[in-house]
DNA sequence: GATGAATGAGGGTTCATTCAT
DNA sequence: TATGAATGAACCCTCATTCAT
């Protein structure tokens, strides 16, 4: 991604010379091959949409293209082939999806709270419609791409479970929960808040994502039960206090 | 080939009833079309690995032809199409993962011992390779075809859901346990015992199956968790004269 | 056809001893292999369904199998492949549609009438739904089979002409025409019955075969433009007499 | 390919306005999918072979790509299936028929001269090889596609009966023939110029098409059949005149 | 640099014919 | 003898990719 700004600015190679340039020393006129960012963005977009709606297999680059509004040819100059497309697109994907998802961990609010507000937004995120195909996309390839799968993971669920680790440290240091191993807990926590939610959506036993009212309730038992287990008495007294 | 002679004697399938069958019923002559159960094997078990490794697209009737031993025109007498193929893989799949998974709930052992092994059993399944293979090339199709994603989550994990919901129905009659919702504490308690196993599998972060320590751990904790959130004085008096 | 019959008075081969055989030493039981006229006759008539239907390339061995409700290897006693089948079809039809089409001619009508009616029986015939199909599925295949067309047409229509020159030959006799080609004036005749219609019932412009009223029509008007052109003083005299 | 750039000077047909045009009229650069008139020209003039060789039916995609020197994807860029291909030859055939054929009639000749030419145009037309093929083709479809051979025989035979109607009525107007029924004296005279040829030819009796001769014995035999029934006397004063 | 027409291998499916039963 | 399951070539059509324009 960065790249592409970085290239705007290396000084054109000799073949460019009589290439429109401003004297303002900001080129204008025809990016480089493969390199103007808004083209990009509409392959990806289009791409994203066929993707994501037939899977990998089923998609073909004539829906990409048609969906896009570029030619074939231009979208090779962007992506080496339909593989590496998709792997762009999964990488966006990923990244729209838990992108700002962890934003809920630094509220101030009292722990319950947070942890409600945090469990709602990623269940909310993991079980809404447009991620749920997302994820059936990726899994659907991660028999014959593992490397796409694991990356997803990684830099997706993985990631956001060391951010919530980190805040589950923090809160024990504070004394208020008490777990033997947080990163167990952590993953515990996360799918308490989906309890029974995930795999029914990625199955298509849900043919429409939870309702609000039904998040909150399972995260709200799924937090209960997690500071039943993991609450200490610190934590019970303050919010003993904090509800009187 | 040979196998077939083995084969003819064995008790016919249900679905064969009303084929020609001699007096001492012992079935002679050639099956009827599309009913000779080793050919259907044959075929079904070429077109389990085909589906199973490259998913539903990305699988060819010619792979399966090939894997199967037997001739394309031959696999069109036994299913319409590809789609009717892949439907009695998944379904035959869904049966051999979710039969006989619940046994373990009917043992006559102490709760927890009860609720360990059937989370271990169900742990191990889910999470094992061939059943997460499975799982995935159902998952990928969900998009295209939601209603054979939905059968697969309602005959299989839905049903063990019922069963289990069942016998938490039963310990919670006892005193043992005590939930204001069973069906979400039958969620929460699956959830738990597969935390974060699930869609690490799933998603090949994972390249191997969770070992059977490691699911021994997790199950453990899962049920530590659930007992502390939902067990009652009286289960906890049980437990602690147990362990005496 | 007589070879059926024959057959069954040969002595029976010697590997045929022990077949059940009445005392008159009439053979009961099955008919030699393709030889049974039942059978055959049962795949004549599924055949010819079918294939008048769809024509020769369209047409599959199943569909007839199906429709005539034999089994494949039968059909292959008793012909040697889709084409030989064909071929006998076409010649059943052929006798079907022109066998008893020329009876009109030996009617002792006046010879208007007897005109009349032939040309009406003719151009009945070869305008009807049925005959059209037929025609059709010969001339289909004719590119291919040319001598098939040719044998059609040879038996058929020829035939036909032939019988139908004869007739104008002693009417001329009688002279009451005078053909300087009778032969010519005899397709000019037929031609005359069916003007405009065959080839708009063979393209299905017509998608309803012409009505009587209709066929009357253009079959008087044929027969009045043959009668104007060929017929002698002698004949105008006697039909004026008639119609007096 | 090199005739591709002496072709590409041409005018481009009626169906290519609005591609890209340069201001000086001629077209630059590739043409739009599936509109290459040359590219088109070439895949029609192959599947014409084939499918007037062979019958719709027997016609392979495989052969036409073969005949024509396209590639298969390329022929699915220009005709959607091989129905659409066919009907696309179907009417091309008709026009390069039928288109023309009436001309004759505008001869300022005599009116026996002016039909004999007209009947003799026709059906030499209608009998030889190359037309014969076409409408055994169109024939032999007929069944399975009745709109097909209607719209056949509608902008092709009925277009040129309806020329034909128009040119008697004229003469009728003149006083030179009297009919009762125009269409119908303008079908018995298409017919009676092809006298038993049509059918002959058709069903493949004749493995070669009617010599000159012959037709014109045929047709003229039909020409003073005709005028004999439907010439006025003022018509038989006029040929006496002239051929005194 | 961008285009999209062209490619031809391979997709799912059907078929005439054979031959074990 | 009659059967119909099995065959595999061939069917129509789609596809990712290339390259002349």
């Amino acid at each position: 991604m960065e790249s592409e700004f970085k290239l705007r600015e290396e000084k054109p190679p000799a073949e460019m010379e009589g290439c429109p340039m401003a004297p303002d020393g900001v080129r204008r006129g025809r990016p480089a091959a493969g390199q103007d960012p808004v083209k990009r963005k509409q392959i990806l977009d289009g791409a994203r949409r066929v993707f994501i709606d037939m899977g990998f297999d089923a998609a073909s680059m004539n829906d990409i293209t048609r969906e896009a509004g570029v030619s074939k040819g231009t979208i090779y100059v962007y992506f080496a082939n339909k593989e590496e497309l998709f792997e762009a697109i999964v990488e966006e994907e990923r990244g729209s999806i838990f992108n700002n998802l962890y934003g809920a961990l630094q509220s101030g609010d009292g722990l319950r709270e947070t942890l409600i507000n945090f469990g709602m937004a990623l269940s909310f995120k993991i079980t809404c419609d447009k991620v749920i195909s997302a994820q059936r996309t990726v899994i659907g390839v991660s028999e014959r791409m593992p490397d796409l799968g694991k990356r997803f993971y990684e830099r997706g669920p993985m990631h956001g479970h060391k951010i919530f680790v980190d805040f589950l440290e923090a809160v024990a240091k504070k004394g208020l929960l008490e777990m033997k191993d947080i990163s167990l807990a952590a993953f515990q926590f996360t799918d308490l808040c989906m309890a029974g939610l995930f795999r029914q959506c990625i199955f298509a036993y849900r043919s429409e994502p939870p309702s609000e009212e039904e998040i909150r309730y399972v995260v709200s038992a799924g937090v209960d039960l997690f500071l039943k287990a993991y609450g200490t008495e610190k934590l019970r007294r303050l919010m003993g206090a904090e509800s009187d």
